[in-house]
DNA sequence: ACGAATCGTAAGCGATGACTTACGGTAAGT
DNA sequence: ACTTACCGTAAGTCATCGCTTACGATTCGT
């Protein structure tokens, strides 16, 4: 019950910035929201969904809550999709078949 | 430049069971409406997003227009996926590797 | 102890998006 | 040819969401 967050939190261009900006290592909230175009509540607000979705880990530290992205939260949503990825390869190659033999019955 | 498309289709839960309505197979647009909470014009419109997100396949037979699931779409998505899963593991395994050290530098 | 810094939350606003009804257009059936 | 079935599109409505400004709480520095 949650690889639905996740697609929802990523939906959005400036959560996927911001995941970006995670990919290289953890940071805080004012390195996040330096340099991408919108405030710093906003960044805020960003970071809770992504933390609800399970994407992101939240680790207090001192004044500041350093962000980092969460593999598990990821590897929800890609299993996910791989078992998408399944059955679209199986249906396409049933339909492939069926079409190939004229399609009876 | 694709993959962003894809997100944001597969963020719309009614858009997600048209997709799971699909996995056994392509189906016509009265089929895939069928059941479903909303109006067949309704279900027209999410069949283009996801159509026009490359998630979806659309062969006109006859009197109907059969959908199916595009694997080369759901390859898109996943592809990135993996980059972020990748990239996430490393960032991990390096935070992890600096706090064992204790941090210096 | 006092001021500055870092961050989350609340309230309000504007825009995006999902849905409905109504309509038009094409193919199939008789 | 006429009717029926199937489907996409247009217009309009209502909720959702992302953003901003304002504020409060906690922690660091001196």
């Amino acid at each position: 019950m949650a690889y639905q967050d996740a697609i929802t939190a990523l939906a959005d261009p400036t959560r996927r910035v911001i995941i970006d900006k995670l990919r290289t290592g953890p940071l805080p909230v004012g390195a996040i929201a330096d340099g991408m175009g919108v405030s710093r509540p906003a960044v805020s607000q960003h970071l809770k969904v992504l933390s609800d979705a399970g994407l992101l880990s939240v680790t207090p530290t001192g004044n500041r809550r350093v962000y980092a992205i969460a593999p598990e939260g990821v590897d929800e949503l890609r299993r996910y999709l791989d078992t998408l990825w399944d059955d679209a390869l199986a249906a396409f190659a049933r339909a492939a078949e069926e079409k190939a033999k004229g399609k009876s019955t």
